[in-house]
DNA sequence: CGCATACTTGACGTCATTCAAACCGTGTGG
DNA sequence: CCACACGGTTTGAATGACGTCAAGTATGCG
């Protein structure tokens, strides 16, 4: 399938935007589109071929499975993201679509050397390393000293903020893009948990749950103070 | 002070490894080494004009305090190993040394012209991005869902194997580069449960303590099972 | 309609935290 | 030299939060 850059609907965001449109169709001409529905793998943790994708829609969670066979999802990818290990000899983690997902596939060969030759597209990958980074460290703040609650509050705080469309406001009406087994998964605790602090943030007041997955945000304030963070 | 890149001991494996001679005393030139003791800050969270540096020796934390003043171990640096936030408007954690540390530090503007001018140091900051990102997403791993017994299994195993020589041996006898408190925080543990896991860990054969800080490794397979990870 | 999957709810057990006190090595001053 | 204070550590007992086990309730799909 070829790729249709010019109307990527992350065309201005994703790495590949430092390119002048040149360079970046010659880069384009390396890639694939691909589609992947929900609960399939990009790659798995151990592949040694492992590619590398730039995710145009949809959602992508990263996640490793122990040797009981539970998994903890490590990281959640949001469209212009950037998956893929370029320099360790094989995959350590799964990637997994959580719903229908277009992505931007690249053999790792290719970018390799595209970094090589456009030193823009090393630049804008470091920086969204940095951001994977800061993002990990996040969630270990989260699940080190809070409890259930806050846990819970501020994963929900992430959400209403990231299905938001304007950078610093929170969206009021929105679904969560994880089942409460993946939710416990990402902080550390049970499903059980996970259903029983949800119902006592609805009878807090902060928020009210609209059918299984959705959340109407009643009082981000409150929201906010649950889940032990500053209010700005 | 001047660089003395000709006897540092990590000429070969930090990022300017990858620079030429010429480069690295262009780069050098814009650098400072810097000695830090026990408990000095390199910068803490909030500072908008935080260095980068490269530890030549020594070790460091880089943490975060929560509201209620608890600090939260994300990440231990060692010789070789480079931080700062490249992109970000200010630091988002502080980073302590951990003992007397000799580090090389640039002003973020000197990095960024470096990173433009020589596309291989961005090439190496990237691949040792995704180091830390791989290790920051270990220790979600090990905080996720193991026990207390399983993450201090861990990460005296780490300790064991950071401490050794060579790469693919653990160290027999070797100090914890942390106090109690330390480790709990970075595994999201008390101060007392630490002590007493690691009583535990002593009294089940797989080590000995030597004093506060010495740690004799006496089972390393027995700690490798107690850390619920696979032994090879 | 019936089964499957996800979620909710309750009762109970367990492990880590909390609070409290004692311990140890080290440095300081009388 | 000894008394003392101090930081880091150890140990004990009681509490509590989360996990486990086990039903029971939607929601959706063939």
């Amino acid at each position: 399938m070829k790729l249709a850059c010019e109307t990527c609907p992350v065309r201005d965001s994703a790495a590949c935007s430092v390119l002048n449109e040149e360079e970046r169709d010659a880069l384009a001409a390396a890639g694939r589109t691909r589609i992947l529905e929900r609960g399939e793998m990009l790659f798995a943790a151990g592949d040694d071929h492992a590619a590398c994708a730039t995710l145009v829609s949809g959602a992508l969670k990263v996640s490793a499975v122990d040797k009981d066979g539970n998994e903890q999802i490590l990281s959640l990818v949001h469209p212009s993201g950037f998956v893929g290990e370029l320099f360790a000899p094989f995959a350590h983690h799964d990637v997994t679509a959580l719903t229908q997902s277009k992505l931007c596939t690249f053999a790792r060969v290719d970018i390799d050397r595209a970094i090589e030759v456009y030193p823009a597209l090393a630049r804008a990958l470091l920086r969204r390393a940095q951001e994977d980074l800061l993002a990990a460290r996040g969630l270990l703040e989260l699940t080190g000293h809070a409890d259930a609650e806050a846990r819970l509050a501020a994963l929900i705080h992430d959400f209403a903020a990231a299905a938001s469309t304007s950078p610093c406001h929170l969206a009021s009406h929105f679904d969560l893009p994880l089942t409460r087994g993946e939710i416990g998964n990402m902080l550390g605790l049970t499903i059980e948990t996970v259903s029983r602090k949800m119902g006592e943030l609805e009878d807090a007041g902060a928020i009210a749950r609209k059918g299984k997955r959705g959340i109407e945000l009643i009082d981000p304030a409150l929201l906010q103070t649950l889940s032990g963070r500053q209010a700005y």
